[in-house]
DNA sequence: CCCCGGTGGGTTGTACGCAAACTAGGGTGC
DNA sequence: GCACCCTAGTTTGCGTACAACCCACCGGGG
């Protein structure tokens, strides 16, 4: 489900504002949050932002203690490496999936992603991590989403979601950061190839060098 | 009062009594769920029903479709099959990290599961296919918690509860049945080995014994 | 000096009420 | 006769008020 504008409900739109937040790093690890605080903030009642914190704490985004209030998750290490192991063992599989079902214009809009994510990753005056970030979430669901398995995008979807996993590009170093970005090219390439054989293999790569960057950086 | 103690927030057994109504089968996939109907059925308000929907929503086991209110979900065919491949994915490898975890306590908790099940599974004058399902699903609950894999184990919880998946021993034909019950006791015994191969094997037998009887049979 | 019970503030949990949205049914115009 | 619009009913979505609970601070007793 690609469907980013109306959120007519303010629920949603509260939930996907917290989302934001807390992807982007605005709300750290461990904050505490209060119900009024947000509410205030999000210009709603107690009552939509409580089904958004519900919708999030099952989604794994946060963790709620009993009368204590909400705290968004933190991650061990080794929580970080359990979430890989599964990435590789899912991710892969996706990829291959979508290389036998990806239409013209899913990978023109893939290649048009990967394309971006080059230019606001090479180094230079134009480089622009933060960008990077939105982008590169952006590619790997459209990947998922190519690939039609809605129990695999449910499996992954509460388990990629890691704060952490997604905000890490600015602890790659230059050469895992070139990587990472032509690995995205790669499989674009792959899909246009119809090989799924290609295409996970160049996943697996694409998961293996990240997980390498996290496991080494152990910010 | 099937679900356990603690609870003591409505929503929270408000949750738990519409998970066991809908994975006991007594709410059908597809059947609407209106909010006072399920406010008045548990004997609280709206409020707390609503909290439970949504999470329930994000667990994956009921849809709210805007304001029209939330339906019980239904598989397809090909939504089983998928739900398999992840589960083929994922489970076997839990089974090899349980290997190399399990306690004595442990075993000898799964190795009573098993037993009981063999004793409720077995044809005769004991048999009791309902009781069947809920030792399953804590046999593998049980497994998963053993693995010690979080990630893991949130990845496949909002997969596996899938009603029709649980719900399906009325469906196996004896044959099936019995490689099914006999699988538990073996997998205890591989873990019992130490032996992480033969266990996640055993696991994929498992699991192809399970997807073969349910794509067959098409409830 | 340390430990324990009491109390106050603040937060969460639940109930209730109102307004908006969707559905369905009947009536009217073409 | 058919299609469209309008209206009534029901349900959901949100706001607000109250009650229960937890935590921290403080005073008294051992």
């Amino acid at each position: 489900m690609t469907t980013t504008a109306g959120a007519s409900r303010a629920s949603e739109r509260a939930q996907a504002a917290l989302r934001e937040a807390i992807l982007g790093g605005e709300l750290a690890p461990g904050a505490h949050l209060g119900e009024v605080e947000l509410a205030e903030r999000l210009g709603v009642s107690r009552t939509p932002v409580r089904e958004a914190l519900a919708r999030l704490a099952a989604e794994g985004l946060v963790e709620a203690h009993a009368h204590r209030g909400a705290r968004v998750v933190s991650f061990s290490p080794e929580d970080l490496d359990g979430i890989f192991d599964v990435r590789l063992a899912l991710e892969p599989r996706a990829t291959g999936r979508a290389a036998a079902r990806a239409t013209a214009a899913d990978l023109d809009a893939l290649d048009d992603l990967a394309a971006r994510m080059l230019a606001v990753g090479t180094r230079g005056p134009a480089q622009d991590l933060d960008a990077l970030v939105g982008l590169n979430r952006e590619f790997h669901a459209r990947l998922l989403d190519v690939a039609a398995a809605p129990a695999l995008s449910a499996a992954l979807g509460n388990v990629v979601h890691a704060p952490v996993v997604l905000r890490t590009f600015h602890t790659y170093d230059p050469a895992s950061l070139a990587r990472s970005l032509a690995h995205h090219a790669e499989i674009v390439a792959a899909l246009r190839a119809g090989d799924a054989d290609w295409a996970s293999s160049v996943m697996r790569s694409h998961l293996g060098n990240a997980r390498a960057v996290m496991v080494g950086s152990r910010s």
